[in-house]
DNA sequence: AATGAATGAGCGTTCATTCAT
DNA sequence: GATGAATGAACGCTCATTCAT
């Protein structure tokens, strides 16, 4: 149906996508500063020149990869969210996609880890965007929890976003770097298990 | 008295000293691919030949920067521990001091954050090294508090590790991009209390 | 006919000769060690980077100028060889021919000169081959005059290289230091004398 | 008697001939420009400036070494040619010191080969000096061969220095790159055989 | 639109030489 | 005399970017 338009528009969107595909896998395996050019547009199957007809620069590529793939993800967490309908639930499946997602798309794992930690400049918006994204997500699911009564009341939003945030990312960090593989998806549940109940035993 | 003896010795020591904190600082600005051998002699005060008195390469420096920071860093940690006595006043006073630090040397968290999550070979062991005396201490922590009996006993350590290094980290890491400053420190008591007690409601 | 093909082709053989070329001139002109990259790109009117599209790096140029000039000239020897009848003859050709080659291509002539006598590994193998054509074209000449009953029987033939091409290079190589200018392929006749008759005089 | 002197001159020469015989060796094995006063200043035991104190620079260590052992070298050669009485033997003599000579001294005969051919002017002077040394000898030797009546007086003398200094040196180099051991001196008589008789037959 | 040869600024690193001790 | 830490010019090489085809 849709698909006469595309002749034109998808010819450049391939070869677009091509190298947004390719940049993701190179910059995963060597890092942004140690990838080259060339070698994102051999591994495209494209001229080196060819890239400059999409791209800005080098650092033009990342921004996009990073607009276009947060996007993504993020709808996907909010579907997944909206979704659920206890608060609890809600947080148990924003946590298992999350987890889920990044196990299928390990060098956009990577690459994420390493982007959103490091200092330079022409970045910064596109991260907190992100970021924000999630704690829009966090909010709302914690808001929610309060009104059903099953999350605490005294709690400063912004800080639990980081307090689930932070967590999960290391738990990501930690299986990208481990030798061993195992089921990222498997630490979703005790994960969620210490978000609601903390380590502490309770007094009854 | 033992003044005369460093003569021959801190004159090198001075000098390499200078250069480690010059390249903290400049890493920590630029990231460590865009900092240049040049910008480090410069800021040192030392030509750029200097520099390979000193360090057999560029990225020499980081690991020396790594592992004689880290150690310092880790032995802080490891007293503020062993000064209290309840586990629970060791988790607090972990990541009190964590924050602290951290916040006293902006430079270095900087870095460390850089560091600890991009890819790249050569550094694997070092970062490695650091994280696992991390666990060590919280390993130590919550089996003492398992003992005490104020904390689960059903828990994976090395999930809880990366439950409250993550977490932590995230919230320095939010602290080193944020606009606005603040104090860090007083991040410490929430998030040890939602380390503890969780975002759940507390059935009575 | 053959014209069109070269638009492609021959753009890079161009530029790839021209560097070649210049680099012969550098080479000769400093030693392979005190020439830069800068002087030769200079030289030959590209830029530094462009000479890497041609070559792996600074010693590739020198052993492709190598396979390729000790090619070339062998192939002219051997066809001087072949186009004299007697033993005698051949050797004269060979001489005559070897002087004039070098004498018409001063720059070659003193960049052999240096290469084969200087050590450093990565040569070794290019050097032995061109030094064992000469030898093969001396042994079927010494043979053939051998049956001929003009060339004695009683020699090592690999001495007798080793007298023949020492004698013309380093007949070649004071040509090369001389102050005065002076016909290299003078030299031919009266060494020729000297490597059938010795410098003894004959009993009759 | 003449030891006490020394005291405080051999102190000097002592390191200067301990510099100059390990840059025989540095040399030798790296080639001139391949190596560093660091390197034959470890090699010689000494301060990298110490160096400087005996030499005026890197290079002029080389002229030093050239002026020193070419002296050292050419007496023996006159030494040994005035041992013996016909010019016959002389030559024969003369042959078999120079390959004894280097086979020797190895790093010196690989030293000299190299600079004897390569180009870079502040040296043309020392080699011409020595060259002509040997010249002299030649001469002599064949002025008086051809008073004796045994050497042709048909002869450029000074292609036939080329001619028997060009062979010794191609048997020498050749020596110098063979991946066999053998004994160089043992080419002195074939050698001889070959410049006295050529390699043509003699007509009876 | 696509190419890829060409560019040249820029960087890490080396090393001859100096000089304060 | 002797040292060796310090210097900084110089070089080989890389690679993002451009542009003629």
């Amino acid at each position: 149906m849709a698909t006469k338009v595309k002749t034109k528009t998808n010819r450049g969107n391939n070869k677009r996508q091509s190298i947004i595909n390719s940049s993701i896998r190179v910059f995963a395996r060597q890092g942004f500063f140690q990838s080259t050019i060339s070698q994102i547009a051999r591994e495209a199957g494209v001229a080196d020149g060819t890239i400059y007809l999409y791209f800005k620069n080098k650092e033009d590529i990342l921004i996009q990869i990073f607009d276009v793939k947060t996007r993504e993800v993020f709808e996907k967490f909010k579907e997944e969210v909206e979704k659920a309908g206890s608060s609890f639930d809600k947080l148990k499946n924003l946590i298992h996609r999350h987890l889920k997602e990044f196990q299928q798309d390990r060098d956009m794992a990577i690459l994420y880890q390493s982007e959103t930690h490091r200092q330079g400049r022409p970045f910064e918006a596109h991260i907190k965007k992100m970021s924000e994204m999630y704690l829009d997500i966090v909010s709302e699911l914690v808001e929610q929890g309060q009104q059903e009564g099953i999350i605490r009341r005294d709690l400063y939003v912004s800080l639990v976003k980081r307090f689930i945030l932070g967590s999960v990312d290391e738990v990501i960090n930690t299986w990208l770097h481990s030798t061993k593989e195992y089921d990222l998806t498997s630490m979703a549940d005790p994960l969620v298990d210490l978000f609601i109940n903390g380590i502490g035993v309770r007094k009854t």
